[in-house]
DNA sequence: GCGTGATTACTCGGATACAAGATGTCCGAGTTTGAGCGG
DNA sequence: CCGCTCAAACTCGGACATCTTGTATCCGAGTAATCACGC
């Protein structure tokens, strides 16, 4: 069981509009660049994260994305769901009448899991990342 | 992000193998009719459990399959690891000098989630589903 | 009865086939900005 | 200087190609128990 690639892109990209301090939008071409990843597919995982809620995208010229909530509200669950889905990751195939003890089992783990995510957001990292960023010029 | 389905029938079939109170070895036959799966697929799968030391296989006529371990050690975990790997979940694919801090966040939540796992044995589910059969009995 | 060989009931491993999903590209359409041009 | 038009810079969505992975099957080989047969 493996996240996907789209999933550490769509982190990443995130991880950099969160950081974004000017209010203009960023285009694909300049995520992309920076990701070194390609634009059109790039431009696939960002359509998710809008339909997520996530960011909002400005057509026409000197268009592209920006966060749509506070840089304070988003959790890595919000990403990785927007992207993966939020089907659960466990679905029992078998018919013992609807209720499987392992799926309870498996569920609740995953459960843990999810609690995690959504209590870490992607503005710790950008505040750390600029920090450090800080330190290093003071060197 | 999902489980495999092997995963799924993994996990039945070792819940079947811990719950099995004969010492005599169970044969991939008889867990596939219980499991209403194909045999050879479910020998695939028994073999990764083998290779894993969960069970122990025995050739010949008679033979099949048995815990190698205590019924008691058994966790969900080692199941899920034996089929699915025990690679990380995320692997971030650039190159931020060997330090990427959301690969950080998300192999602390599986660290959360493995954690559970870990501690959940498949002979807590044994025990309540033979005492489920039982008290049915009294009705 | 007793060994010896054949048969049967199993697991094991590799090769193969198939479908689905992940990854990535291409192109046409819509949308906004801004520049150019004529009045 | 104003307004109109047009081109450029974007996003959006669908269609398509490719590659990997999960799922599943088949077959030959190895192994252990059991049965049959000859002595």
């Amino acid at each position: 069981m493996k996240y996907s690639q789209a999933t550490d892109y769509a982190l990443h990209a995130m991880l950099l509009l969160v950081s974004e301090e000017s209010d203009r939008p960023t285009s694909v071409q300049s995520l992309a660049e920076k990701l070194r990843v390609s634009p059109t597919y790039l431009s696939k995982l960002l359509a998710k994260l809008v339909k997520a809620g996530l960011i909002r995208s400005m057509p026409g010229a000197n268009g592209g994305y920006r966060l749509k909530r506070g840089r304070d509200e988003i959790s890595f669950l919000d990403v990785i769901q927007a992207i993966e889905g939020n089907a659960s990751m466990f679905e029992c195939s078998f018919e013992h009448g609807s209720e499987c003890l392992i799926q309870q089992v498996v569920s609740e783990a995953e459960r843990q899991m999810e609690g995690y995510l959504e209590n870490r957001k992607l503005a710790e990292l950008a505040a750390e990342l600029k920090s450090r960023q800080t330190a290093r010029r003071h060197d």
